[in-house]
This record gives structure tokens, C-alpha cells and sequence, in this order.
RNA sequence: GGGGAAGUGGCGGAAUGGCAGACGCAGCCGCCUCAAAAGCGGCCGAGGCAACUCAUGUGGGUUCGACUCCCACCUUCCCCA
């Protein structure tokens, strides 16, 4: 849009603000404040080199909440820092010779630029980036901690393998089967890897997501089914002709007699023990369809692919009937998930049927449904609870109690107990990639695996690493790799392996606390001040991921007594909506991209973050057009017109208090300066953050001014004006505080305590009552606020279509909202 | 298959048991102008000359009163299998 006659000349007035505001730091967070403490935070981005106006709707709610409460009198921290390591820098190394370092270093410097330039109020005084050694030092650290505390440990495992970025994957960042980044289909393979010992805080993880009533529904539901928790029995089948037991889990014990095989995962340990007890022909078979599956991702295992097997030739003795089971290998029981092995119940599991019916295996009904006739058994798999038939001495019980019966039995023969299960496995945080930390560990042959010393902290990355995208980088890089034992003194091998970036983002929060403490990574007095984040905003797409580790490290700290209060890190959880363009995603595939570069040029940044918070309220999905932001546009030329009579001259009318207003339009106007404060104010205190009410009560007032502009020395209108710069600050932070400048202040509206919603500018002199018959509207009157029950009968009566409508009925039953509504029921 | 969210004018949306469609976009008419842009004013769910009637995905229910609460169904999106 060009500069037209008309408008005000937001270029130069963004990037005055914007300068001065840094050079005054305006919105340093102190740590000690009289002020009440709040704490916002928005997810740091990955500093991927470019923002759009989707990155512009993020911020700039996060950045209206922080500013709102700071004008609500609350000590804010902003803070803004890098998720700076990760596979796009080094990506790009592999495809054009860059240097990580230096790309990211260079992204990160263009996207501060942009975030600055959204007019955001952040204390970068704070701000961190985890590439950089003072940061990920302490990732190292805390590593070494959760070492100590025997929560990180080495272990071969089958694993997600991403063929594309060359490392393996976590299981929650293999999406549908693939990659979460690069969409590649995720294989199998067999590594010695780093974990972290998440399951150990299962039932926590699980139980204190009842108290996160800040949060979500959608998103504790989501994290419930992750955790995955379900109770149930495990029992040990021998094996016939070998010291050996295989174990199995499961919620359904009340089937056990219906068991009329036993599956195993190809991967499970007795595998290669049944070599020794079955033929050659058999022992063949089995090794040929383990390879078959090797390179088979769990998603083609177990949803995909069609279910396969193979018999082994050895049997299983059931541990109640005491009859050989045999004992097949199946492509769709996971080693890694419960204990690798299944009981095999056709009868009353769909997957087992499937399987038996493939293969001719014996389908056993053991539960019927409750009321159904013995000699009608279903053709189909019944997997409800019934009653149970043909199960010894437990034939005839519910499935319920006779899953505790049978749970019971087997413990007191010992072949059994109950147990819990849960589908959330350890965190694989391994990566055989360069640009992330290092792990800090060495191997030494005369020691074994020996932490790195606190003291030599940290293992630095070495740098002009070439990059050719195969292989682990830090692996062939010998001045990394040999060093000596920190125990012994003898030659030694550094581990080469590096995080996952998603072990920094579970804590970094808690570095902008402290940002450049040199002996911690941050101190507990800090923490005390500043934790838990008051109001976390974030995209949904990290509500399994970086929400479930940011809890897990968290617990650990409190744990470990470095952080008080709440064992919760986020107290409150605000998902924003995607911004679509054209009703697609922005990428640059599609060559959609709005630039938040040029929008800031065509409409200004204010305009911008208007736009942002009305199209939709927050967490909606919206599409940005070019006809939706010159609505916004068109507002703030029409505010700097209704304030521009005003320039040059002291304006403090807000000063002298609330003014009387003479007429009835003026009542209106001022009623409508403190509708406005009071939405902003119950948006932001209720949490839901939809501004886009707020705003439209905005365009209401600024309406109003408009029409009013042939009064302008009234009072009212000069008040109305007076307020108009701090009413629109949180949102439109530049023009406020030209508009608060040209008034004469000399500080900045942004330190200006917000409107308080006054109840006698709130009130109304006269409202219109709806009078209804039998809850039709048939007449609208104009009263007294005050108007009572019988008095607005009276009035009521004396319209002429409430009569008609009335006609000689009888009245039986009026309900009256004072002032509001007069329902007569005939 | 299981779980969650949503469905309102041409479009984005407002209304958290009490006037459905605030506010904006688009459109139409007018004023201003030599003209245009910008700005300002008006109209803008459907039917009807009108009184009025119909209308918040569909069908039921609760209620004096339902976009709002309950049940079933349809559609869309998300998550899990």
C-alpha cells in the first residue's frame, strides 16, 4: 500500500520506537521488584533463517499478554532465545560446504532482526542460543547429573533408523511411520544407544496431569494416551524341553484358557535359545524370516504390512492347563513393546484372530456375552467383557472378577502377578550427528564408560568438521575422538555420539532465569523468584514431544531440590491457531510465503499484529489475505486522525479523573472507552486471549470519536482520545506511544498503568427491555436501568403488540431479568 | 475402530441460558471531487407491500426461553490404533 494523503507515516515511527526502546531497555525484567512476578514465555524458534506472518501471529500474542500484564502492574519476563542446534544447518553443511556455526549464527542474527522489528518486548538482555558453549555446557552438566542419578544409560535396542538424516530417532518423533522432519520412512536396526530413564516417572507424568487445570484438555488427553498406562497381569510360560520361561503382559487374564498359541517377537532374547531344541529346517526358517523383518519399521510391522508368521517347532506349557502351546514368531508383536511376546487369544482379540485364522490356528471361546445361549458361538472375535465358559474352576465368573481370581491363583502358584504396563518407553536422546552437544562421556578400556570431570567442562564441538552426510561425523574426527581417562590417565575414546535438541528445549526456560551464572546452570534463588512460567504459548504440535520432556526434566530438578514450588514447569498452556495463506500452509514449496520483511513495508508492523490477533480468536487456524489487513490499516489512519487535533498541546485530560458526561452520545463515548479496557483486561486475566473481541470494541470507540469529531473541546471526547494511545499499546505498541509523545508525556505509555473499567462510566442511564410472549420477542421499550418487575409489566401492557398477542389470555407465569427481558407466558 | 475439537450471512467472525449475525472484509448507493484515490454517510441472512414468518449442520429432548445444556445422527479437522 502506498503512503497516502490520509495516513500517518508508520515507517519511520516503528523504527524510532523500536531504536529507543532498546536503547532505554525498556523491558528489562529485574529481578527483584516490588511488582508481583509473571513469567510469559513463547517456544523459542528454530533459527531457520526466514519468519513469516504465521511467526508473526505467535509472537505477537505472546507479546499482547506481556504487555498487558506489565501495564497491569506485574514485573514481566520476556525472554527470547535459539534453539540453534539441529539437522537444517547441518543439512545445508552437507548440500553447500556451510559451516554450521556460521549459518546458524547468521539466521539467527536475521531473525532477531525480524522479531525486533515486530515491535516485541523482549529483555534481551537474556537472550540465549543453545549452539553456544556457555549454554550447552550445561547440557553436559545436567547429562552428567541424570548419569549420577543412574537416569541416563547406554543399551543396544532396536531403534528408529532415518535413512534420510542418517540417525535415529526418538519414538514420539516418528510420525504415521516416518520421519518427523524429513518425512522419510523410519527403519529398524539394532545400536548401542543413550537413553533416558523417562519411565521411571511414568505414573508422576501421568498423575500430576490432573492439576494442570491451565492447560488444555485436549492436550492432557493426549499426553494420558502416550503414557499409555494399563494394568493388567504378567505371567511366565515354560518352555517344553528348555530352562527357559518367556513372559508375557496382558489386560485380559480372564481369557488366559482361550490361549491357543504363543507369539513372540522376532527380536525376543529366546529366539535364539529355541535353535538348540527345534530342527535345522525349523532353526532356518526362523533366522530367514527374522532378516525378512530386519529392516521393517514398526508402523509396516504392526499396521501395514499383513501380518506374518512362522512356527518354530517348540512349544510352550500353559502355565494353569498345563497343555503345549506353540510358540510361533510373529511379525507384529514388537520386542520393545511390554515384554516382546504375547499370549495368542483368537478368540478375543482381533490381531490374534487375524493371525490364527491366516495360519488354521484353534480359535477357543472362553467369554460369552452375558445373556447370549451356550450353543451359539460367534464367528467373529468377541472382545467385550462376558462371562467366561470352559475355564476350570473360573467358568461361569464375570471377566472382571475373574481376572482378579486368576491374577490371584497365579501368584499363589508363582507363575505370575499383576503388573502395569505402559506404552511411553525410555527417551532415545542419541544422535550420530555433528551439530548438537556432545555426549560427555569416555571409553576406556582399562576403566570402561567414565563421565567427563565437571571441571573440563564442556566438550567442546570441534570446528571445520567436513560434513559428507554419511557415517557419524564426530566419529572420524581423531584430535575429538582420542583423548585420555579421566580416571586413569590411559589412552581413551570419546563417545561420538551427540543430543537430541530436544534435551536442551526441556530446560532452557530455566537458563533466561539466570542467563550468564558461570558455576550453575542456574541457581535455585532464581529459580524461586522467577518459576513456574505463568503463561507458556506454543504450537500443538509439540504437545507430545517438548511438553512431555520439559515435565519429565522438571521433576528431576524439583527432585533435586534446584527448583521449588510446583513439580510443573508451565503452570498455563496456550496453543495458537496455524495462518494459512490461500487455505494452505505457508512453505516455500508452494512459493505462499508472506514475509513478515514486506508486510512490515507495505501495511507497517502494527497494522501487522492487529491484523494477527482479529482475524480469529488465538487458537483458531486463519488464512491471511491482503483485503483482511487494510480493515486494520484503515483503523489506525482513523485513530491518528482522531488524535491529531491534540498534537502540540499538553494532553492529560486522563489526569483529572473521569469526566461528566452532558449528553447522551457523550455517555455513549465514554461508556465505550471502558467497554474496550474492560474486554482487554477480562481477555487477559481469563486467559482466552481473544483480542479479537477486544479490538472490535476499537473499531467500536474510534467510531464513535469519529462521529463525535464535530465536538471536539468536549471533555468526554478529549478523554476518550486521551485514552485511546493506552488502550491500543499492547497491541499496536508504535502508534500508542507516538500518539502518547505528540500529547506531551515525556515518558513512555508502555510504564502507563492500563484503563481500569470504572462502574459508573460501565453503567447505563436507559436499556432496552425485551418484552416476550411465550419466548417470542414482541416488543422492545427503553427504560430506567432500575426498572422494576411490576412497573415494567405496566409498560409492557401498554404496547400495542403485546396485546394482540395477549388478547384476553390468561396470564400464568411472568419471568422478569431485571432490565433485561419480560417474558409473559399465556 | 477408539478419543478430542468444531459446524452461525458471499467471507472471517460476535453473542458462555435472555434482542442471533457485534466488528471487519467484500459488494451496492450517495456525498466530496473537473475526475479518481483517500475520506465521510447509508444499505447489506431469506421470504413478504406489510403486520409478520423462517433462519445458527440434521433430528429429538430439557427449559417460560437454546447458537449456547443433554441424546442420536451427518460432515470436517486433529490425535491414537
Amino acid at each position: 500500500m502506498l503512503f497516502m494523503a490520509g495516513s500517518y507515516d508508520f515507517a519511520s515511527i516503528e523504527h524510532k520506537w523500536q531504536s529507543r526502546w532498546e536503547r532505554e531497555s525498556l523491558y528489562r525484567a529485574p529481578n527483584q521488584s516490588e511488582k508481583p512476578k509473571y513469567y510469559a514465555l513463547v517456544m523459542l524458534p528454530y533459527p531457520s533463517g526466514d519468519l513469516h506472518v504465521g511467526h508473526a501471529k505467535n509472537y505477537t500474542i505472546g507479546d499482547a499478554v506481556a504487555r498487558m500484564r506489565r501495564m497491569l502492574g506485574y514485573n514481566v519476563l520476556n525472554p527470547m532465545g535459539w534453539d540453534a542446534f539441529g539437522l537444517p544447518a547441518e543439512n545445508a553443511a552437507i548440500a553447500n560446504g556451510a559451516d554450521p556455526a556460521a549459518w546458524t549464527t547468521e539466521n539467527i542474527l536475521k531473525m532477531r532482526r525480524q522479531l525486533r522489528s515486530l515491535g516485541t518486548s523482549y529483555d534481551w538482555s537474556r537472550e540465549v542460543a543453545t549452539c553456544e558453549p556457555e549454554f550447552y555446557r550445561w547440557n553436559q552438566w545436567l547429562f552428567l547429573r541424570l548419569y549420577d542419578a543412574g537416569l541416563a544409560y547406554k543399551r543396544e535396542a532396536p531403534v528408529n533408523w532415518c535413512p534420510h538424516d542418517q540417525t535415529v530417532l526418538a519414538n514420539e518423533q516418528v510420525v504415521d511411520g516416518r520421519c518427523w522432519r524429513c518425512e522419510h520412512l523410519v527403519q529398524r536396526r539394532n545400536l548401542s544407544q543413550w537413553f533416558l530413564r523417562i519411565t521411571d516417572y511414568a505414573d508422576r507424568l501421568l498423575d500430576d496431569l490432573d492439576g494442570l487445570s491451565g492447560w488444555p484438555e485436549r492436550t492432557r488427553a493426549m499426553q494420558r494416551n502416550w503414557i499409555g498406562r494399563s494394568e493388567g497381569a504378567t505371567f511366565a510360560f515354560a518352555i517344553d524341553g528348555l530352562d527357559a520361561e518367556v513372559d508375557v503382559f496382558t489386560t485380559r487374564l480372564d481369557t488366559i484358557f482361550g490361549v491357543t498359541f504363543l507369539a513372540i517377537a522376532a527380536e525376543h532374547p529366546v529366539v535364539s535359545s529355541l535353535g538348540r531344541i527345534v530342527s535345522a529346517e525349523h532353526a532356518a526358517q526362523i533366522a530367514a524370516f527374522a532378516e525378512s523383518l530386519q529392516s521393517k519399521s514398526e508402523l509396516e510391522r504392526t499396521s501395514l504390512m499383513e501380518k506374518r508368521g512362522i512356527f518354530t517347532g517348540a512349544y510352550a506349557i500353559h502355565p494353569l492347563s498345563r497343555e503345549r502351546i506353540p510358540i510361533w514368531v510373529t511379525s507384529y508383536v514388537l520386542a520393545e513393546y511390554g515384554t516382546g511376546a504375547v499370549m495368542g487369544v483368537p478368540a478375543h482379540d482381533e490381531r490374534d484372530f487375524e493371525f490364527a485364522r491366516k495360519y488354521a490356528l484353534p480359535v477357543v471361546t472362553v467369554v460369552v456375552p452375558p445373556n447370549m445361549p451356550p450353543d451359539e458361538l460367534p464367528h467373529e472375535p468377541y472382545i467385550e467383557d462376558g462371562r467366561l465358559i470352559a475355564s476350570e474352576s473360573f467358568s461361569d465368573m464375570s471377566s472382571e472378577r475373574a481376572r482378579n481370581a486368576i491374577a490371584a491363583h497365579l501368584a499363589a502358584l508363582g507363575r505370575g502377578k499383576t503388573s502395569v504396563n505402559y506404552k511411553l518407553r525410555d527417551w532415545l536422546i542419541s544422535r550420530q550427528r555433528y551439530w548438537g552437544t556432545p555426549i560427555p562421556i569416555i571409553y576406556c578400556s582399562a576403566c570402561g564408560e567414565v563421565p567427563v570431570p565437571d571441571d573440563e567442562l564442556p566438550v567442546l564441538l570441534p570446528p571445520g568438521v567436513r560434513l559428507r552426510g554419511e557415517g557419524s561425523p564426530l566419529a572420524s574426527v581423531p584430535e575429538f575422538i582420542e583423548t585420555t581417562c579421566p580416571k586413569c590417565g590411559g589412552p581413551a575414546r570419546r563417545e561420538s555420539d551427540t543430543m537430541d535438541t530436544f534435551f536442551e528445549s526441556s530446560w532452557y526456560y530455566l537458563r533466561y532465569l539466570d542467563p550468564h551464572n558461570d558455576r550453575l546452570p542456574w541457581s535455585a534463588e532464581r529459580a524461586a523468584q522467577w518459576m513456574n512460567v505463568d503463561q507458556y504459548i506454543g504450537g500443538a504440535e509439540h504437545t507430545v514431544l517438548h511438553l512431555l520432556y520439559s515435565r519429565f526434566f522438571y521433576k528431576f530438578f524439583h527432585d533435586r531440590g534446584w527448583v521449588s514450588g510446583s513439580a510443573e514447569p508451565f503452570e498455563n498452556l496456550f496453543h495458537q491457531g496455524l495462518v494459512l495463506h490461500d487455505g494452505e500452509k505457508m512453505s516455500k514449496s508452494r512459493g505462499n510465503v508472506v514475509g513478515i520483511d514486506e508486510t512490515a513495508e507495505k501495511t507497517g508492523v502494527d497494522a501487522m499484529r492487529l491484523f494477527a490477533l482479529y482475524v480469529t480468536p488465538p487458537e483458531e487456524t486463519s488464512d491471511w489475505t491482503d483485503e483482511g489487513i487494510t480493515g486494520r490499516v484503515r483503523l489506525l489512519n482513523r485513530i491518528w486522525r482522531a488524535c491529531e487535533p491534540f498534537f502540540e498541546r499538553q494532553h492529560d485530560s486522563g489526569a483529572r479523573g473521569l469526566p461528566r458526561p452532558k449528553t447522551a452520545a457523550e455517555k455513549t463515548l465514554l461508556r465505550a472507552v471502558h467497554v474496550a479496557a474492560k474486554s482487554a483486561i477480562d481477555e487477559t486475566l481469563s486467559r482466552r486471549f481473544h483480542y479479537n473481541a477486544t479490538i472490535a470494541k476499537l473499531d467500536e470507540l474510534v467510531n464513535l470519536i469519529t462521529e463525535s469529531s464535530g465536538t471536539a473541546d468536549s471533555p468526554v471526547a478529549a478523554y476518550a482520545v486521551w485514552a485511546l494511545p493506552i488502550l491500543v499499546a499492547p497491541f499496536a505498541p508504535h502508534i500508542a506511544e507516538e500518539l502518547w509523545e505528540r500529547f506531551g508525556h515525556t515518558t513512555s505509555v508502555h510504564l502507563e498503568p492500563y484503563l481500569r473499567p470504572d462502574d459508573r462510566a460501565l453503567a447505563v442511564d436507559e436499556t432496552t427491555l425485551v418484552v416476550q410472549v411465550n419466548g417470542r420477542v414482541r416488543a422492545r421499550i427503553v427504560v430506567a436501568p432500575g426498572i422494576g418487575e411490576e412497573e415494567a409489566f405496566a409498560l409492557a401492557l401498554e404496547e400495542a403488540n403485546v396485546r394482540s398477542h395477549l388478547d384476553g389470555k390468561e396470564v400464568r407465569k411472568r419471568i422478569y431479568v431485571p432490565a433485561k427481558l419480560l417474558n409473559i407466558v399465556v
